[in-house]
DNA sequence: AATCATTTTGTAATCGATTACAAATTGCTG
DNA sequence: CAGCAATTTGTAATCGATTACAAAATGATT
């Protein structure tokens, strides 16, 4: 690989008029130009990013942290970050922590480092005092999960008020024992989730009741038949479920599946996500349904936004609540 | 962000002593490297990776490309090159190129400039002419999707066989119609899976029939679900699908419960990867498993090899054959 | 205390780019 | 063609690390 010295002897310039070229500075020759740009081609020379973000101190690289790439549900963010951020000419590079923190620690250095211009959270296990910390000197943006009353601009949606109207809904269709399977309250989206289901329930006079509200540990499929299996040992059976993610109420699905119950006739079931796995079931699973895509393009606008050093405020965007066959009873 | 100068003032020693203590160097008397640890400590200071690989010509980064995130099949394989990678002190940055060349030319520009050591492709549909290019002067290694003849290492398995003994168990259970939902034959793994349908299906004497074969445009749900209802308007309808990913056939699953067929009654239907959400269907898909997680570990420790210098031969791993309910008719 | 071997530390070049400033070239005018 | 302004090009410092080599400090031996 060719560097700018060698590229330079070749077309009898400097490294100077080299990466005058390189970077379309309006004060070459036309005729130098020619010379510089024949011998780029002829060595097959590209610029060092290496040396070029050392002098810099700008990669063009934004940093896309999430827990899991095995979590759907980030998929369509993805997309709409990526497509933001190529329109800008900046790339992404995905980085999935496995909530290991450890592996955090390697990104957030790549930041500090000028690895990457700036990073987008998607990682609600993600360190908060650290990414705090960062964010004090360096670019960050919240995707999805978010801090209250903290410091770092963010763009989510109103879960709280999305899980009160999926409640609704079920109540609407005369169920009155509803179960919540929420994942761990430690995540502010699961506390807000379930403050929307309480509400729900005590606006219509329905009792909270704590054998009804299964925690699990992870949001994977498993999870949610392991709470279904749960949920239908219990004396007093809900009628319906209010999953916190899709996966999770598709791993429910399948538990009423196998014991022989019916969706939606016995049971009603609700997800979050609208993942698009959740229209491949049978039945097709109602849900609630995030802006991903959306959200991807906000988070990745906020970003650049404030790379350049302008203010961003945080956003919250709409949800809508798809109905489909499993609470069609 | 102190810089090592600045780490060298407070300690009262020179760079290169700095630089010593953070390469663990043996030559660093006990006081001194105390002194810089400190000073360290004190200015909260961290070796910039730019000036670092600028200098040393190695990251110890791994790129790995794949076309698309939203394909689950890529999961697996991902966290055995994550935990590999790191258990070598590797980190890996995921690159998702939509099989957009613009996309890949910024990654390959990565290794290029030193950004990262080397690259696990997993993108069918990547330039072949120009990783061909850049292996020549670069570590690469190709997980799963390969090139026959190619110069490029890769770690894959057996797709013909694999196929072959899934038609095969397809034709024992007593199916004579069955049909092959295949993905667009420029790939490699579509032309084996395809030509292992055939062996099967002469090896007992049954004909192979055009209409049967169906050519999707991407592994999405959705062309699964097209592919299905196409053969279902058939005058003479199979018995029995073979797909040759889980996606396409959980789609058409999905389709065949639209028709009011039954699965694996009316149909028996087999997937190929076993993805995560083959096991949540109704009813759970028989599937050819790949070592998805092992190939991951393979393919990264070639990947680590190669990048040491060492000669790495392809390997070929084995796969099995998951018997589930929907071919329990 | 002088000598020499060994250990420890420092100096300065280097990686590949960018850019302020200086120097050279060009073009124009009288 | 001298003189000057405008344009074009080159020189050298810089970003933040590593490391060959030189220099200094330490310790052992006589």
């Amino acid at each position: 690989m060719a560097n700018i010295q060698q590229v330079a002897e070749k077309a009898g310039v400097s490294v100077a008029t080299v990466s005058r070229v390189l970077n379309h500075a309006a004060s070459v020759s036309t005729k130098t130009r020619l010379k510089v740009e024949d011998a780029i081609k002829e060595l097959n020379y590209e610029p060092s990013m290496l040396g070029r973000n050392l002098r810099n101190s700008e990669s063009r690289l934004l940093l896309v942290l999430l827990p899991s790439i095995s979590n759907p549900f980030y998929t369509e963010i993805i997309n709409g970050i990526q497509n933001t951020a190529i329109a800008n000419s900046y790339n992404i590079l995905l980085c999935e922590t496995d909530s290991n923190p450890q592996r955090e620690n390697i990104y957030f250095n790549m930041i500090k480092n000028k690895l990457a211009d700036g990073v987008i959270s998607m990682d609600p296990t993600v360190n908060r005092q650290k990414l705090t910390e960062l964010a004090e000197s360096h670019p960050v943006i919240l995707c999805s999960e978010y801090d209250e009353g903290g410091s770092i601009p963010f763009v989510t949606i109103d879960s709280e008020l999305a899980a009160y109207q999926a409640v609704k809904h079920l109540i609407r269709l005369g169920n009155k024992k509803i179960a919540l399977i929420n994942s761990d309250e430690k995540f502010l989206y699961a506390r807000q989730r379930r403050s929307g289901y309480e509400r729900a329930l005590k606006e219509f006079n329905l009792p909270i009741r704590e054998e009804w509200i299964y925690h699990t540990r992870d949001l994977e499929f498993q999870n949610g038949v392991q709470a279904m299996r749960m949920l239908l040992e219990l004396e007093e059976k809900p009628t319906a479920i209010f999953a916190v993610s899709d996966t999770l109420a598709i791993g429910a699905l399948k538990g009423i599946n196998g014991s022989g119950l019916h969706v939606p006739n016995d049971l009603a079931i609700i997800g979050f996500d609208n993942i698009s796995f959740s229209n491949m079931t049978n039945p097709t699973l109602t849900t609630v349904s995030q802006p991903m895509y959306k959200m991807g393009v906000t988070a990745a606008n906020m970003l650049i936004m404030s790379i350049k050093g302008e203010q961003v405020e945080s956003v919250v965007l709409d949800h809508d609540l798809i109905i489909r066959e499993s609470t069609m009873g």
